[in-house]
DNA sequence: GCGTTTCGACGAAGCGCTTCGACGGCGCTT
DNA sequence: AAGCGCCGTCGAAGCGCTTCGTCGAAACGC
């Protein structure tokens, strides 16, 4: 493998003199310019990651602490990495995936501490998370996808579930659905500080009371034959359902499948907006369910944006960022009736 | 942050003393080491990886080159990643994401010269791949996820098309089914060298000719409508249908709604067996699809494992390996009827 | 015409580690 | 008692690059 000292030679310039031509450092006359990038390409010339690094002190590398994809198939996962890494790519970095839960908080800490990557970026952060406080002891510049439960000061871009489920709402009820109820993750979540569980369910009881109705919500475990026995325990609970917003994936699967065994037709007796969803996900139902696509592909390019912006101090530090969900028309939601086909009245005083 | 000199002074030792303690490459006395990793748990010393991987040549990270994940949800895929990060990470390594679609071989080539990586990990390689050629040329350690038309001599792990099909149809024969078709992958990933639509089908020809029976094939888009069409044309070409082989699960979804509008019960009148599809996915369809999981996890450790044992010529290096997918009981699968309900005959003389 | 900038290029000192050759002291043999 | 080998340790030479200080020569001012 050439090194910048052959192409030194090649080109008859001093080492040094290679090493500003190639980093613009410093003025390099256009002549010698020309000499060194011939004898780079010559010798196919391409700089030694490590020594580079080792001399700049920059790896040119981001770490992805990533989820353990354990529950779910991970489709707005999958979506939000391969847009990470190809925005990180873009900006010439590498982005590394390291597997590590929000126990394994010392982990992350001895390898930052190898200097292997330049920053971090924390996917799946839980509300309280030790290896958000390790980054930030450790001054390394780190972005968080998502939020702990004090965002004050701290990098993160994240899902707006104000604003999803607003608007979920505000659309069903748009529609004339008074009596909606949400099927949320399971209680385990809850148990490991997953914030989405909490910011939807207060998102969702929020947007109901913005509107006068009275909110029902649901913590279901992550399975189909959960969201089947959820279906029967919320329609106890409120016989006059007309619309379920669903942000549960697995369960979502149950759901519907309950309610067609029920003999209740989707969406002439029920309507399902399934929210924070993946792309695909929602094809996949009979009928195509109406979703609302979380926004992976902008959140991975936001995130290293931004990691990006603190880690070379040069680019402005951008203001946190939250991105709702967007609306992608299926039919599985319709107006809301009575049961007897007709539509249902209008707004209730506020 | 502390250096190995640092821990040296703080240990009385020499700096190449601590790096022998570190290593093991020498012997050193118990007191000796005892004293040296005091001094490193005092200083909270982490050796630096850019350091490191400058002197010994040897950077301990492994590329992979991950395919752009634009048809589909990539269950299989996420579950492929995470497990060669976790296999890679328990090894010592880091597992960095190259975004490289067959086209950019060149861009592989200047990665690969940067010595950023001390292997490479290629999924979905095509039947005709360049960057293959690329990696091999360079003389950097490599193993294939799939395979390139010609295997020989290029290490890889993939998926035992050959026995999946064979179980697939051997299960369907074994209750009873005699007319059973393939629904493929897409015309448009043949065209694109795709390997696995390639090797399904010739190995669901030959596990029905083995059989004595007459293979049906269909490539199928990737979409729920281009599901619900082929279903038309299937009947339409052999009207005595009673299973199906899916491997492809967007369509899948289309063919069990378009199966279900017309009244043709799954299974009682029409198996279906999905094939190749990741877990989780056949729990979303109402009945739960009897599936033959792709052996994701279990791919992605072999690869990185295989891929060690040439980065260190330590490890022996073992065999190219080929692992079936394992058939899940679900609900979409059941014993053939004439129609009437009656189990079909036996085999037929081969 | 000579001092003073300015520009472009050079040499050398690291960055923090691995690894090779060497060497002192110990226990052993003869 | 002298010689030998071995174990544990040390010093120094890089790995391939960045970056600082410097310096010669061309360009400029008065």
């Amino acid at each position: 493998m050439a090194t910048m000292q052959d192409v030194a030679r090649r080109a008859q310039v001093s080492l040094s003199t290679v090493s500003y031509a190639l980093s613009g450092t410093r003025p390099v006359s256009d002549a010698t310019r020309r000499r060194i990038e011939d004898a780079m390409a010559d010798l196919g010339y391409q700089p030694n990651a490590m020594a580079r690094g080792l001399a700049s002190r920059r790896s040119n590398v981001l770490a992805l602490i990533y989820p353990a994809m354990e529950k779910g198939l991970g489709g707005t996962v999958a979506e939000f990495v391969s847009s990470a890494a190809d925005t990180a790519r873009e900006n010439g970095y590498h982005l590394v995936l390291w597997p590590f839960r929000t126990t394994q908080a010392s982990e992350v800490r001895d390898l930052v501490r190898q200097g292997m990557a330049d920053g971090v970026l924390l996917m799946e952060v839980a509300l309280d998370d030790d290896r958000v406080d390790v980054l930030h002891e450790a001054g390394v510049p780190y972005t968080m996808i998502g939020r702990t439960r004090d965002v004050t000061d701290r990098p993160s871009v994240d899902i707006d579930f104000g604003r999803t489920t607003d608007d979920a709402v505000g659309h069903l009820v748009d529609l004339g659905h008074r009596h909606i109820a949400l099927v949320n993750h399971s209680q385990a979540t809850v148990e490991d500080g997953y914030a989405p569980t909490f910011r939807a369910e207060e998102g969702f009881d929020a947007a109901m009371r913005a509107r006068g109705l009275e909110p029902l919500s649901l913590r279901v475990d992550e399975s189909p034959e959960a969201g089947r026995t959820a279906v029967g325990r919320l329609l106890d609970a409120e016989p006059r359902l007309t619309a379920l917003v669903t942000m549960n994936e697995i369960a979502t699967f149950g759901v519907v499948a309950e309610l067609q065994q029920r003999g209740i037709a989707i969406p002439g007796d029920m309507s399902i907006l399934s929210i924070v969803t993946s792309p695909g996900v929602g094809a996949m139902s009979n009928p195509p369910l109406t979703t609302m696509h979380a926004p992976g592909a902008e959140l991975g390019r936001l995130g290293v944006q931004k990691l990006l912006s603190l880690v070379d101090g040069s680019r402005p530090s951008t203001p946190n960022v939250l991105i709702p969900c967007a609306l992608e028309p299926g039919s599985s939601v319709a107006p809301a009736t009575h049961g007897d086909g007709r539509p249902d009245g209008g707004l209730p005083a506020r």
